[in-house]
DNA sequence: TCTGGGGTCCTAGGACCC
DNA sequence: TCTGGGGTCCTAGGACCC
């Protein structure tokens, strides 16, 4: 049977954190866009979450990068404003645009909350995909008033390649017989899944283009690098056979970690912490109907060192109650008194509730009914205003003790 | 100088079994 | 004295993505 090249797009919304906010504003009456001036969408500096979350044109001529400290991001540029960004705002825009890309495939996968692939190649009709590519772009700017990068080619690491490209508001074409002049003279830097680890190895290697890892023996990098290395040749051909995957899948993990304010040593101190973030965890555990058989606890150190410890429980449960008394355990055995900066809780092995067999399923119906009607009013209420695990209360139990201090 | 929070996948080493 | 080998499961840590 003969190889049907498919025709796939990937697009990715140009500065999308910063242009959604611009959009926003706009739309409430604020009367300057935020995109025409030194600007980014930054974390909350006081409390210690302040990095770069997206920048304007302008802001990145001064050379600010994302995910680098704001602190950083204003020397670069005394004239730099910053602007928090808002969740519920990201998400409304994020659904938006999938619903006009669903008028042209429903095989749509989110690769993330600004980024999708759409597989055209059984909704073309009679048109040409370069075509469409140009019209969707057309239709975002003017229907939802911001910008979007396209790339266009037969699989999906080529287009996500290509829509990299010159930025913002392009369409760039990255098909088999372009490899060479578009994707090979690259650094490798550039290539997808090579993160700065990977670099100085590679450049150990010679290796410094994405046409030098292309041309480099691929046993001796699956030996070098494991599966990764194969990978990343893969990539390095423009070779990828994965599809477009329009299901949303069930999540694997799911897990909430905080910085707090200020650094902890005092176990009972990460406790508190601990709990309010079972909480998050469970509820949002329950609200997939899903249960978990291994808590893990995530502390980083105030130098920024990361460990973990984590306990299988010999059943499944979404229980606050159960979780909680989990992570407790496990802390109380990993801790060590060092100074602590941020603590995360997350579970994992997870389960659809109804499909597993009630003998591994930890069944303590009281709980159970707490749990519920707990939720149901977070549902109708609001998260923050029945637990303790938002983000607001978790600053709060770590001011308290603060406030202790000074008495 | 200051460094988020949400994830996925892989690997190495130890425990344990036959 | 020298002391298998294969397999599975679990854990901790690390690399990568947005």
């Amino acid at each position: 049977m003969e190889e049907i090249k498919r025709k796939i797009l990937h697009i990715d919304v140009n500065n999308a954190f910063l242009s959604w906010t611009a959009v926003n504003m706009l739309k409430n009456g604020y009367s300057v866009d935020i995109r025409t001036i030194p600007s980014i969408i930054g974390g909350d500096e006081e409390r210690r979450s302040g990095i770069v979350l997206a920048k304007s044109p302008i802001a990145k001529k001064f050379g600010i990068i994302t995910g680098e400290p704001i602190y950083f991001a204003k020397k670069k540029c005394n004239k730099l404003e910053v602007f928090p960004g808002d969740f519920n705002v990201f998400i409304k825009y994020s659904n938006e645009l999938y619903n006009l890309f669903s008028e042209y495939t429903n095989i749509i996968e989110r690769f993330s909350i600004d980024e999708c692939f759409l597989d055209l190649t059984h909704f073309l009709g009679n048109r040409n995909l370069i075509d469409i590519a140009y019209e969707i772009s057309h239709r975002v700017e003017m229907e939802l008033g911001f910008t979007v990068n396209i790339g266009v080619s037969s699989n999906k690491l080529l287009a996500k390649m290509a829509s990299d490209f010159e930025k913002p508001n392009k369409i760039h074409t990255l098909y088999e017989y372009e490899i060479e002049d578009k994707m090979w003279s690259l650094p490798v830097s550039e290539l997808f899944m090579i993160g700065k680890k990977t670099v100085p190895k590679l450049h150990n290697l010679r290796i410094k283009t994405i046409g030098d890892l292309a041309k480099t023996n691929k046993e001796f990098l699956a030996k070098k690098f494991g599966k990764h290395g194969l990978l990343m040749w893969n990539y390095a051909n423009g070779i990828d056979t994965s599809e477009v995957n329009p299901k949303k899948e069930e999540p694997k993990s799911i897990g909430n970690s905080v910085t707090l304010p200020h650094d902890i040593n005092k176990a009972d101190e990460i406790y508190k912490v601990i709990v309010a973030l079972c909480e998050q965890v469970s509820y949002r555990l329950r609200k997939h109907n899903l249960v978990a058989n291994t808590v893990n606890v995530q502390l980083r150190t105030k130098d920024f060192k990361d460990y973990s410890h984590q306990k299988q429980l010999n059943y499944s449960t979404s229980s606050t109650k159960q979780i909680i008394e989990t992570a407790k355990e496990i802390l109380y055995e990993m801790y060590k008194g060092e100074p602590i900066r941020l603590v995360g809780v997350r579970v994992d092995n997870l389960e659809n509730k109804d499909e597993i067999q009630l003998s591994i399923f930890n069944n303590d119906l009281k709980q159970e009914k707490l749990d519920n009607v707990l939720d149901s009013l977070k549902n109708k209420y609001g998260y923050n205003s029945i637990t303790r695990a938002g983000k607001l209360d978790i600053q709060e139990i770590v001011k308290g003790k603060e406030k202790k201090i000074k008495d």
